[in-house]
DNA sequence: TCTGGGGTCCTAGGACCC
DNA sequence: TCTGGGGTCCTAGGACCC
């Protein structure tokens, strides 16, 4: 029977985890095997993941959790603050063992990875992915989906409906299914990789309901409702892959950004918020070996609180010259913060913002620049951030700070009630010893 | 009282040049 | 006095993703 595959005949895998971070507290947890568990947002915010016994119950997704308080009390659900520190370490475990069957792969997010098949690969996918599934669960202990198609659109289709249908065993391959079309048909327009609320919105207005009709519909039509992009996901739809191949390996923005721990009205305390996540973002930006050529600051009232008064600013301060030194970040942040910051409004949110961001040794060089590069203030700079990134490594967060940070325990920092322990660095052992 | 964080890509529109 | 038009580069902002 002939495979529906990419014009060269090449596959797409989407190895998907199943409710990653749910299943990551499960993992050191035996304990909590068949028991609904939640994981809240940063600042115990609302519920970001849910695990199938607490689908099941119908916690629903992005819910504030302290509306939810009597029900998951009710039920006996167990409840976790976010820990990315774990997610993190599992994420890459699995990623490793993903690429150890299929080395032709690209990490998506933090629980999903592309799987490209070509040539002898395509023809043996089946077996592969079910190799990544054991081998995952085994390995790692974590369980995944996995769905097989000509391109990553479909594939994401063929996950979410492994993901739905038992009988598929966690993998579904749309390149030998007879029913496409039918699987299209079935499929809402909003539901489709890329198509997001305000596209469905413009798609329906247009009477295209489904994935069948977005696929078959006029490309003009298509590209007047959503530009290229639209155009592109007809393309994948009709199995030709037209999403852009390699992962850019530089990054172009570098955020932090977190809820308050309280509203904030007066521009004291957030000054000191603004420093705190220009120093966070600096810590990042010299971890990865880059410079920012323009430091951005943006305040947000909260959006959800509709019955006050709304604010949203956003300013970017270009830098004289490409820094990763964490006190030019933060005074470039905090002039920003001062000339967006009105009084009169309750604030919720802040971020700190890198972009321009460009990797200093291979730096063109600017007739200005010539002769005020690499000076011993430099060198003294250079050896001050890099005994702060270490000492904040080894004895934790926010050990060494400016001043102009406030203070560790200031009340505007984030509150995590519920975070499990780190016991990643235990499974090591596990590991060792099952397999 | 309590509502996530970090990222990418695309387009429109202004500045500037010839 | 006439006040063009096309190109490039940059940035802000929208939309989307997990």
């Amino acid at each position: 029977m002939a495979r529906f595959a990419a014009p060269d005949g090449s596959l797409t895998a989407l190895v998907d985890c199943d409710t990653f971070y749910a299943s990551c507290e499960k993992a050191g947890r035996p304990d909590l095997r068949d028991r609904p568990v939640v994981v809240l947002s940063n600042n115990d915010g609302c519920v970001v993941a849910r695990s199938r016994e607490a689908k099941r119950l119908g916690v629903p997704m992005g819910e504030p959790e302290y509306q939810l308080r009597r029900m998951l009390e009710d039920n006996h659900v167990v409840v976790f603050s976010s820990n990315y520190a774990l997610y993190g370490d599992l994420s890459r475990r699995v990623m490793r063992t993903i690429a150890s069957v299929a080395p032709d792969m690209e990490i998506y997010s933090i629980d999903e990875a592309f799987v490209r098949l070509s040539g002898a690969a395509a023809v043996n996918a089946d077996e592969i992915v079910r190799t990544i599934r054991t081998r995952v669960a085994r390995w790692v202990g974590l369980p995944v989906s996995i769905g097989l198609a000509p391109t990553k659109v479909l594939a994401k289709i063929a996950t979410s409906v492994a993901k739905k249908i038992p009988e598929c065993d966690g993998v579904f391959d749309l390149s030998v299914s007879p029913g496409v079309d039918h699987i299209l048909e079935k499929t809402p327009v909003g539901d489709v990789w890329g198509v997001g609320r305000k596209g469905s919105a413009k798609l329906r207005g247009a009477g295209i309901h489904t994935a069948r009709e977005l696929r078959d519909a006029d490309t003009a039509l298509i590209r007047r409702l959503l530009t290229i992009v639209g155009v592109n996901l007809q393309m994948e739809l009709r199995g030709v892959p037209a999403i852009r191949e390699e992962i850019p390996m530089t990054h172009t923005t570098i955020i932090s950004s977190r809820s308050l721990g309280r509203k904030i009205r007066d521009m004291e305390p957030l000054l000191e918020a603004v420093a705190w996540h220009a120093a966070r973002a600096g810590e990042k930006l010299r971890l990865k070996n880059l410079v920012c050529g323009a430091v951005g600051a943006r305040i947000q009232t909260a959006y959800y609180a509709e019955d006050q008064p709304q604010r949203d600013e956003m300013i970017m301060v270009r830098l004289a010259r490409p820094s990763d030194d964490t006190s030019v970040l933060i005074r470039a942040a905090r002039n920003g913060l001062r000339k967006i910051y009105r009084s009169g409004f309750a604030y919720a949110k802040v971020m700190v913002m890198l972009t321009d961001l460009s990797d200093p040794a291979k730096k063109q060089h600017n007739l200005l620049d010539i002769g005020t590069d690499a000076g011993p203030r430099d060198a003294r700079r250079r050896a001050l951030m890099e005994l702060m990134d270490r000492v904040n490594r080894v004895r934790g967060r926010g050990t060494l700070t400016f001043a102009a940070q406030g203070l560790k325990n200031a009340d505007w920092h984030m509150q995590r009630a519920r975070l499990s322990p780190a016991w990643t660095t235990d499974i090591n052992g596990l590991l060792t010893v099952r397999g």
